[in-house]
DNA sequence: GTGTTTTTTGTAATGATTACAAAATTACTA
DNA sequence: TAGTAATTTTGTAATCATTACAAAAAACAC
């Protein structure tokens, strides 16, 4: 996706799209890697001039207000974010420690009986082990 | 349940079962609301003599690691924890922090493709408004 | 009981996140 | 286009949860 289509994204979802949050978002895009503030840090740091932590902490905090990105608790010691907001579920390998996609529909998610509950997210998480850190472990 | 099968279940997993270890476990199943560390130590520290909180991050990460116990990570500024270790979903209410079960069956959930992965922890949670909350917001 | 191992304690260290006020940027208006 | 007001970013300091670690206490073995 352009910075175009990005600030036009961000804009419908009323954030004013100015050039830091722009970066940040196209990052989170592109990159797709469930990245932790400290990720996003590091790497945009060489990328923007004067970047400061305290700016990505108020800007996710933003995105996840607006709803264009969802905040991951999958480990109790980090958050990490993500920018694609449909229904998905994710797999954290605990030898690498990446966290990767797996698509699973809405309607394949149990619907609890929850009599007069508003549902707001849903979040569908599996930890374990990956194939390519499975199979390092046989060899 | 009672101490002495609170004792014994504790034997049975690999975990000797001293005096402040059968004291956490039995709050745990007794209670059955989710406590964070703290309020654990809060409830605990009028019944435990000289009971210090770095022992219950100790015994719960014994509880955790011996598979006794689950740590629940929902919300990112706290781990939740819970000594029912079957199969069901959290439910985090919003508007008053309290966290609830939903039974949910292993076959619900879905199973993803995930080709040669080998899958430790399923972990399913809701975030929304429970019900009192949200007759209270009506009215 | 005495000595050894394990557990608990309490303080200090760590690490992530937020608070806050100053500086910088952006938007608005004449 | 310059000046002003509002918003955003920055950087440091504060906060909060968690862990490290060594000493004290408790549990265990003989």
């Amino acid at each position: 996706m352009e910075q175009q289509q990005i600030s036009a994204y961000l804009l419908k979802n009323g954030i004013r799209p100015l050039q830091k949050r722009v970066k940040i978002m196209s990052y989170l895009v592109s990159k797709r890697n469930h990245p932790t503030v400290d990720m996003i840090y590091g790497d945009l740091i060489h990328e923007i001039n004067g970047l400061s932590k305290t700016t990505i902490y108020n800007v996710l905090n933003l995105f996840v207000q607006s709803g264009v990105a969802l905040a991951l608790n999958i480990e109790g010691n980090e958050v990490r974010y993500d920018a694609d907001t449909s229904t998905h579920g994710h797999f954290k390998c605990k030898i690498c420690t990446g966290v990767i996609d797996f698509r699973i529909r809405q309607e394949e998610l149990p619907r609890p009986t929850l009599e007069g509950f508003r549902i707001d997210e849903q979040h569908y998480y599996i930890k374990g082990v990956c194939s390519f850190c499975a199979n390092k472990i046989e060899a």
